[in-house]
Formats: C-alpha cells, structure tokens, sequence
DNA sequence: CGACGCTTTGACACAACTCAACAACCGTGG
DNA sequence: CCACGGTTGTTGAGTTGTGTCAAAGCGTCG
C-alpha cells in the first residue's frame, strides 16, 4: 500500500482531522493487502476470530444465514469501511462477509486496534465515530425493512447508497455503478428477487431511479426522497481539535 | 443510588470479572436517578445532546419515527442497559427513547464516558462489549424482520426476551411478566397491532407460549427454538484479566 | 456451441394489512 | 356508587402487497 490517504482515512477524516502522525498510523494499520476473489468468503458466521478488515477496494457484503438458508443483508461494505469491528469482541463472529466483487482487504488485529486505541486517542473517537455512524445506518435499515413497502424501501436503500458513494469519492452525482445483482437487493431489502424486479420497473417506468446494466441513476432525487423518506447522512468534519477527547489522552 | 450492585455493573460482569475499583467508578458514574413516567420521551429523534443515560430500573424503548407517521422499535431496553451509547458521537439522536413502564435512568455525559475509558480500560473494554452485543441484538433483530415469517418472528422475539430478562435476574425459567402491549409488539416486530393478536393466538393454541395479562410463558421451549431458529445469547465471563485489554492500559 | 448466471414476465396463492365492530378493563369524576 | 371515556385486546370479512412457481430471453464465458 503506497502511503497515500486511503478511504479509510478519508472516512475518519470526515469526523475530525487528521494530523501527519495519526495519517502515518492509519498508514500503517493498513499493510499487506490481502485479495478476496469475487464470491468467496472471508468469514464464516460463527468463525472464532479476534480479527477486523478494512474493504480497500471492491464492494463486500456482510450477511446473516439463517436456519432454513434464507439469508438476510445487513449491509454492502465500500473502501473505507471496517467489516468485523462489531464481534471483534464476541467469541464468535455474529455474521459472514463475502465479497461482491474482486475486492482487497487489510487485516487488523484486536490488539493493535486497542493499542492504537490508546496510543493516538482521536484516532480511537474518529473510529467510534464512524461505528456508531454504520451502527446508525444498521438501525435505519431495520426500520425501512420493517415498515416501509418494497417500492419505499428500494428508494431508500439507492438514496442512501448514493450518499455513501460520494462521500467515499466514488459516485458522481446522480449516478453510480452498481455491481449488485438483483439477487443481493432482494437479501438485503427482505424482498424476493422477481419482487425487486417488479419495484425496479415501476421505478424505472415512473421515471424516478434507473438500476440497469451495473449501473444506477437517479432521475428525480427530489421525487425519490419524498417517496421514501430518506434523510441525508451528516457531512463534513464534525469535531474540532481540543473538544472531548482530550480527556483520553494519558 | 446505595452503594450495591447495579444491573449495569452485573451485565459489564458477564464479560469480565470487575475490581473493587471498578466498581466504585461504575457506581459513582450512576447517581442522581432521573424518574420518568410511563409513556413520556426522555430523548426525542433529532435531539441534539451528547449525554447518554443507563435504564436503571422498568423497561423502555427505543424507536425511530418515519416521515409517514409509522415507527419501528428498535429494542426495549432492559435495566442495565445503555440508551443512546451509538449517538452519543453524532451529532443529533438518530432515534426515540420513551419510557414502557415508569423507569428510572441515570445520565452519563460524552466526556464522563472518554474519561472512564481512558482511566479504567477494563472498564472500556467491557462497555465496547456490551455495545457489540447490543449491536447484534439489532443485526439479529433485523434479520427477524427481513427474513422470518410473523410466528417464527414471534417466537423469536419471545425467546430472545426470555433470555434478555434471565441474563439480568428479572425472569425465572420460562415466564416473566412483560408490560408491553400488542401495539408495542406490533411496531418492535414490523407488524399490525391486529396481526400480533392473531400470531399470539396461534403461539397459544399451539400450545408454544402464552402471552397474557403482562405475563409470558415459554411452553415449548425446543418447539419455538426450532421454529424461529433462535440461538442462545453467550453468556458468562467471556475475558480473563490481562488478555487484551491491557494493551490499552496506561 | 452449450451452459450458466442474471433478468424479465405472467399467473396464481397466500400472508399480512385494513376496516369495522365489539368486549373487557381501567382510572376518573360526577 | 355508577357512568364515562380511553386504552387494550379480540374477532370477522375483504383487500392487497408480496411470495411462489414456471418459463423464456439474454449476455458471457469456457
């Protein structure tokens, strides 16, 4: 990995700013990539590991299996997000992580995340930060699954993957490539794959959202966000050097 | 508060065996009790605070509200549990907590919790577990509702509350009194108030689980294991002293 | 070329929702 | 004391959103 800023620092950049010495740790946190082959897994619910990742590239996808083989999405992780941070703490891991694409990871071990921890204490925050930011969009997915209907759910789930697209830098706006099949929609909104293809015409058709050919395109943000009720995800650095903190500091 | 274990120091407990010291601290973090009445928000969606607060005593529950009027609860917390630990970091509250049943709370504010981690790392340790472990309560939850149909949803829920209210000494094996109503129920499970009538009355006359005048029993244990594929929460002290946490240490 | 993965469409079934009504229970106030 | 409105639970009838099954179209890749 060249030392350039990497999503995953960007990510954290966004709540507070970085200095040259927490960037050279972030730096070093993310060596030796490791390749993940499309379709693959790189955990197993269930597996005993003491161990995060960092997505660098491609699209990933932690699950949930149940009993009787239906699986539930929780979430599509992007570059910069950390898969596994959640049941690094748990004795075994509470969900699988396979990868939507040819994707690369960085492997990060408990005891260097709480070293880090310790050392750079804003570092420790900013990742609090952003864990309780996907911890928030987690809760938001629960919500959309539970009570809003398959054409409101979808909307939402593009608004929100717009979002998080441009804030990782990889999305112009109102439009971005999109490797999931409509298979993975359909796990991940609690829908059947013909019913997302239904939902997917009848957006198409109301000239609201195009999902075609790996790529999507939002005609009508403003239509869509009615529609769905979606709120845009907070931006921008959120906290200043010197505020809270400190107080970790030793 | 008197000088005696609280339901939050017992949950840290389950995941590592605290000193006398940190108990105190724990102890010292739970004065001044707040009463809120039965029915009335203590954090409404939007509210821009930066405290959190711990149940000490009733049940609640933690919603998000839609734009169209409906809601999804998210979890009813229990004593000892954490309200408002996830958006404690961002900038505004990203649900509602309102009180089931007259409760009692305390109030721990942003800066109070860095200075704890940073003081008593053991401390830290446990409450990131305790989160992770509320987190897949969430991630299961919204599998349920993704994914299960009304009854193994039920059931699911059922059992998951049994083992909840066990964890914290508030069931004896297979019942306990629950005060929440069907429309509760309803809104917890991503259903209509009208169809959790119908489900419970199946779960009954199934002779699965009754759930009536505030009381539930668990019947069938295996049975409604089997049908909603429901997995035991882990339990008892998950770390020794002086495995990882002493990373964070000063 | 055939096999495979993904999308698209139609017909039908069923789970869950809505609407409507009523019963039981509560605390409150006359 | 009873009457009252409000909350919660219960039930039925009809509707609808979504799932299931089946089949065909279309790329791509070996």
């Amino acid at each position: 990995m060249p030392r350039e800023i990497s999503h995953f620092a960007q990510k954290l950049n966004n709540f507070i700013l970085l200095s040259e010495d927490e960037l050279e740790c972030l730096a070093d946190l993310q060596t030796t990539p490791i390749h993940v082959q499309r379709g693959s897994e790189l955990v197993h619910q269930g597996d005993t590991k003491q161990a995060a990742y960092i997505l660098q590239a491609g699209w990933g996808c932690s699950s949930k299996l149940l009993p009787d083989g239906g699986r539930q999405i929780i979430t599509f992780p992007l570059p910069g997000d950390c898969i596994g941070l959640r049941s690094v703490l748990l004795r075994t891991s509470d969900h699988s992580f396979s990868a939507v694409t040819d994707a690369i990871v960085t492997r990060v071990e408990v005891s260097r995340i709480l070293r880090v921890f310790a050392d750079y204490p804003y570092i420790g925050a900013a990742v609090l930060w952003a864990a309780s930011r996907d911890e928030a969009l987690i809760v938001e997915h629960l919500a959309s699954v539970g009570r809003r209907n398959a054409v409101e759910r979808t909307a939402h789930f593009f608004l929100e993957l717009h979002d998080r697209l441009r804030l990782a830098g990889l999305a112009s706006s109102g439009e971005f490539d999109c490797p999931l099949t409509q298979y993975l929609l359909a796990d991940a909104l609690g829908l059947s794959a013909i019913h997302v293809n239904r939902v997917l015409r009848e957006l198409r058709e109301r000239g609201l959202l195009t999902f075609q050919d790996r790529k999507a395109t939002i005609h009508d943000h403003v239509a869509l966000r009615q529609l769905s009720g979606y709120e845009a995800l907070e931006e921008g650095p959120l906290m200043a050097r010197g505020m809270e903190p400190q107080g970790t500091g030793r």
